[in-house]
DNA sequence: ACAAATTTTTAGATTTGCCTAAAAATAATT
DNA sequence: AATTATTTTTAGGCAAATCTAAAAATTTGT
């Protein structure tokens, strides 16, 4: 399998529903910065392994091994962020463009001594999920913050947008991952938030809101 | 730079004298297991990009950008290498082909930071010395265990060959880097040796002896 | 020194992965 | 329903890295 068809499988499985569901070839194009017409080209080598099921004009979608393979990329992807942040003194904001690379090394036995080196890690620094050896992915129950009503309160618990400029901005705010946020207000006109953080009352925007998970507390 | 240019940065510097000295291409192409037309394709590019000096029929030779180049390679191989064996329970027999991949990830940053995380490691699980971030590899002063005479003694610090099978014939031999050997005596008819390690005395043909150094012993 | 052997280079083809431009199919609009 | 707009595919080309087969240069042997 080679670099280029293991990103194509990662792109699908993240524009599907986790490698369910049928994916337009734009979309495709879209996420990788490539052309429409490389992506047929692709898909359909791709169809050949059968890794996709493509139907003309239709879309593609995983086959289950291509699910399974598209799962260890990310897997893998996600273990080697953990390494990153946690042995190598990596801010979260550095380590996407390093791990795009370690994702396409290939020793099944570097990937499950590496787990365990770190413990088993079950996200990534970002709060993603990070899949099991066989390709099951963790679903966790989060909801974005600006879904959230005044006086609710939750633990930070990932990020829609890993952009290193989010995630800067993040740590201008002092907002890391495991904080407690309650809501003490949120604003009708432009649905900002008043939130409390770390003994700290901040203003955020419905966009920053937009690109925060929370896991609510009951 | 691309991996398969960079592969043939580390051919020729491992062919050259460390990067000094003329290589034919015939040379690289059994190294690299290509054809020696390939070769003249891929020197001429390397050419173009300054990194050799090719004279056609006469051979290449590395050129400072290109020696450095070569050097970076090969410090995050054996880095990693250390790495697999400290960190992750790999063997030194099944740390090669992993390195091989994980030598062409660009980051200067993982490169300085596993080197700290790693306590600035000096050699790697072959006894091959690690080029520092300039590229200056030390030279060691170690000798083959074949060419020395009755009586010497010294510390197992390297291997010539570092094939899993001689590596593993090692782990047999319950030969270790570190070790001390003594040579008990040396056959004149087949050159083979009888020699003392960690109190035991065990024979080695002299097509072992030619793949142990050590350093000896004042 | 010159013919034979070896080494190296050139020429032309192949595969992967991408591109642009044009054609075909599908979806949207009036 | 027919036209327009959008999406997708096809056709043809390009660059990297490789190969085989043939030509050119160099080295070796007598």
């Amino acid at each position: 399998m080679t670099r280029s068809e293991e990103n194509y499988l990662k792109a699908i499985f993240h524009l599907s529903n986790n490698g369910v569901g049928v994916v337009a070839t734009n979309a495709i194009a879209d996420q990788m910065d490539t052309k429409a017409s490389s992506v047929t080209d692709m898909v359909k080598r791709l169809s050949e392994k059968d890794l996709v099921k493509y139907i003309k004009y239709k879309g593609v979608e995983l086959t289950a091994p291509g699910k399974l393979h598209a799962a260890k990329v990310i897997r893998k992807h996600r273990l080697w962020e953990v390494f990153l942040v946690e042995k190598l003194h990596f801010n979260w904001d550095e380590v996407h463009e390093v791990a795009e690379q370690l994702e396409h090394i290939k020793s099944e036995k570097l990937v499950e001594e590496l787990d365990s080196f770190l413990e088993y890690p079950k996200v990534d620094p970002h709060g993603d999920p990070i899949p099991d050896k066989h390709g099951n992915i963790q679903k966790l129950d989060k909801v974005l913050l600006a879904s959230c009503k005044a006086e609710e309160s939750g633990v930070f618990v990932g990020v829609e947008n890993s952009s290193s400029e989010f995630l800067q901005y993040l740590d201008k705010l002092k907002l890391s991952l495991g904080d407690i946020i309650e809501i003490i207000e949120k604003e009708a006109f432009d649905n900002s938030m008043q939130i409390r953080v770390n003994q700290e009352q901040i203003n955020i925007s419905a966009l920053t809101a937009n690109n925060i998970y929370i896991k609510k507390n009951k």
